[in-house]
DNA sequence: CACTTGACCTGTCCGC
DNA sequence: TGCGGACAGGTCAAGT
């Protein structure tokens, strides 16, 4: 699920809400969520301070006090969802007091006063009482405890691309990195993390519609300028995303568990049957480097087809 | 080597 | 309503 703003969206939310909290205890409902948990969770997680809350690629990583580190991925269906500690005070009221429910600062309909559920695969408990849950329907998601300074020697790590929203990925780079996959689909190679970090289905679908590329296109086939505009248009959606909390789709929340409203003002994205804002015709979706793919036909004309 | 496909899981939606 | 199959935002291993 997660692309780069929705990760991004998370550590944000993160970042307000975990700095300075003292982990008291862990819990996890199978290895393959939490695989390198033991033995080092005691001596290294538990008591630990939350110092600082990171992202690279689709990556969060939570910095420790111990000089540990926790590196998830959400992958899918993951959620990192943060609950207030939910200790009666005396501002309780009887409503909420009737309820069960209080303390959180949500309506009572609000996911956090759900968790957790079944989908929990990890919590983490603060002293105070808030509590960090890590949802993942399908179980494709992980967190690891790693000592910090060996996150960017993770296999993954090394190999992935830049971060789209530096400055220093001119058109140039960009055109340099993308050219690397000059034998497969431009689609293909823009959801290549070693060629550009961070962008997934929804934002390849979006930034090529803006663009005017058929995802189908190869890349060898496209010139340096219309790579050009396709950089341009990464750039924009995803710091459009970004703005708007991410997109959701169908499991996608917030570090609050809130939604992202990105997809209100999707152009190609999940609008299939439903008219081009550009040219009116009819959005199709076909299937691309495996990928469910939205596209305005007329738009986007694939070289090929003309 | 470069590229494509299937597997990892669970849940939902669509057509018969 | 029930059931089978396709599909879902990511990444890696295995296959061509």
């Amino acid at each position: 699920m997660p692309e780069l703003p929705e990760v991004e969206t998370v550590r944000r939310g993160l970042d307000k809400l975990l700095i300075g909290k003292v982990i008291a205890s862990e819990q996890h409902d199978s290895p393959k969520s939490f695989p390198n948990s033991s033995p080092n969770v005691n001596k290294f997680l538990i008591g630990a301070t939350v110092i600082a809350v990171r992202r690279r690629a689709k990556v969060l990583i939570i910095d420790l006090s111990t000089k540990y580190s926790l590196m998830i991925h959400l992958k899918m269906t993951g959620q990192l969802v943060f609950v207030k500690s939910q200790k009666l005070t005396k501002n309780t009221s009887l409503k909420e007091r009737k309820s069960g429910r209080w303390g959180a600062g949500h309506p009572s309909s609000s996911l956090v006063n759900k968790l957790p559920d079944k989908t929990t695969r990890v919590t983490l408990c603060f002293f105070g009482g808030s509590k960090l849950y890590f949802n993942d329907q399908r179980k494709f998601g992980w967190m690891k405890l790693l000592p910090t300074e060996l996150i960017l020697k993770d296999p993954f790590m090394l190999k992935v691309g830049p971060e789209p929203l530096e400055p220093e990925i001119t058109n140039k780079i960009f055109v340099q990195r993308i050219r690397r996959r000059n034998g497969t689909t431009v689609k293909a190679a823009i959801l290549d993390q070693t060629v550009l970090a961070g962008v997934g289905n929804i934002y390849a679908d979006e930034s090529l519609w803006a663009a005017k590329i058929h995802p189908s296109e190869r890349v060898r086939d496209l010139k340096d300028s219309q790579l050009y505009s396709l950089r341009k248009e990464i750039v924009y959606v995803l710091n459009l995303s970004i703005e708007n909390g991410g997109s959701t789709s169908r499991n996608y929340v917030s570090a609050t568990g809130e939604k992202g409203s990105y997809l209100k003002q999707a152009r190609v994205f999940g609008r299939q049957g439903k008219a081009c804002s550009r040219c009116g015709a009819l959005i199709e979706k076909i299937k691309v480097a495996g990928r469910g793919t939205h596209i305005c036909s007329v738009c986007q004309l694939h070289y090929l087809d003309s």
